[in-house]
DNA sequence: AGTGGACTGGTGGTCTAACCTTTAACAACC
DNA sequence: GGTTGTTAAAGGTTAGACCACCAGTCCACT
């Protein structure tokens, strides 16, 4: 009896994704998820200034903390930048990948990832885009290569070549593909690692002359459109990094 | 003689980090700071609850609105989750990949990326760890793989199969390399992709076959560890993804 | 004529003091 | 024993006020 009548179910696990979970019931969600689909769809573009507060407040019929709130979100998202005084407001920012590289950089650094980890995941992509950029890189930017090594070279001489620079080198490699996503991958790998190799780079000041030795061979490489070539220099080079890494973080741990 | 004397120098430009820059004067920032420097320095472990507002507001000397705007911040950031309610507040959450790939969604899916060059990333890097999958993955990964190819191909007969397992597929194979770096940056593909492609998979309900075959073959090859084999199935794999999203720009470009 | 300084209006930043909504826990009731 | 109401603690929201900041304007003094 009590068995057989519409027996009380389970609630509905199947498809957990589907009603779209959504809401919060946060005011200031809505505001924030509406702007940013304005944004989105590019009716807000980067530079256009929102309206005060108090008008967008008003507009939207809740109260300026509620917008505040809002405002704080977004602008920890890095969609908006916010200036006080006259003419101040919210502005829409241009998504650059500093910004993108910055977040990561904060939620890596809080994150369990081990530097270890991130540098052999920046391996894996820098040595996975020779190919493209082998295929793809012209001549300019070839010459901008070449230009860069040079100027490291001559850096190095003075004693100021840092690890910006070999940073910066890797970036401009990666964008010899001609890929912004690819660009900005490259770009946000270089910057939580440059902290957590900034000790390491103290430790082993010979990195400079062997590191830009290599760059000019690699940039040759591809100009030879050679790919075995580029990707034997590049795995040697940061094979080198990596084990830095590793040394860097022993030294920390016996520390 | 109005040239002559004490030309009025431009304003010292050398040097353009000397001065900090002065942060913000925002109380709320620094508020950020402070907890996100406790949670940073493990003062504050994953799980621990912070005051309630109120009180929050009174150990610091501000009000309430101040505490709230910094817990939007913290929240917008991952670091924190707030419950409503009784034994409600803020508490510390467990840095997961889920946050982070979510963070890197809404970066990528506002900056100017197209899906296209997202596409060719992930196809790099996807392919690019192979060989640490073959070298790293153990029974229990293979034998893991192995019964979601099953469940996916049972899915696939009720015409339950989605983007959503494909993306798991893809997910669990990049955890095989143990390394969570690597696994965070192949989830947080799967986000924005998944948008992008939601449109293309109703117009290729065929994608479910193969894929599925192929996921099967390339787990095979992955337990037989042969690198040649699996990196040949993943790349058929990924180039008619590729396509596909191409298709679908196409489409939506003539539309 | 040119410069410095005060003024003004609009903006974000913060505070106060209230009220509403949600939720866990507990007590009371059937 | 399970359901249901109550309560207290937490976040969510509002309204109104005040302050700090900043660009532009204008005026007085040099």
């Amino acid at each position: 009896m009590s068995e057989g009548v519409v027996a009380p179910r389970e609630p509905i696990k199947r498809d957990p994704g589907l009603f779209k979970t959504v809401s919060s019931n946060r005011m200031s969600e809505a505001i924030v998820e509406q702007i940013r689909s304005l944004i989105r769809s590019e009716q807000l573009r980067p530079g256009d200034r929102l309206p005060s507060e108090r008008d967008l407040g008003e507009q939207m019929g809740v109260s300026r903390v509620t917008v505040r709130e809002a405002m704080r979100v977004l602008e920890a998202g890095g969609l908006i930048e916010i200036r006080v005084g006259a003419r101040g407001g919210a502005i829409v920012t241009t998504p650059n990948s500093n910004k993108l590289g910055s977040g990561l950089a904060d939620l890596i650094s809080l994150s369990p990832l081990t530097a270890a980890e991130v540098t052999e995941a920046r391996q894996v992509f820098e040595l996975g885009i020779i190919p493209l950029v082998i295929a793809r890189a012209d001549e300019r930017d070839i010459s901008d290569l070449r230009e860069m090594v040079a100027q490291h070279q001559q850096a190095l001489k003075k004693g100021e070549y840092n690890m910006q620079l070999s940073a910066a080198f890797h970036v401009r490699v990666a964008a010899c593909t001609h890929n912004a996503a690819i660009e900005m991958l490259v770009h946000s790998f270089h910057g939580p690692l440059l902290m957590s190799l900034r000790e390491a780079q103290v430790a082993a000041p010979l990195m400079g002359v062997r590191g830009t030795n290599e760059h000019r061979d690699f940039v040759e490489a591809v100009a030879r459109r050679d790919v075995e070539e580029a990707e034997q220099i590049m795995r040697t080079h940061l094979d080198r990094t990596a084990r830095r890494v590793g040394r860097a973080k022993a030294a920390r741990d016996n520390a």
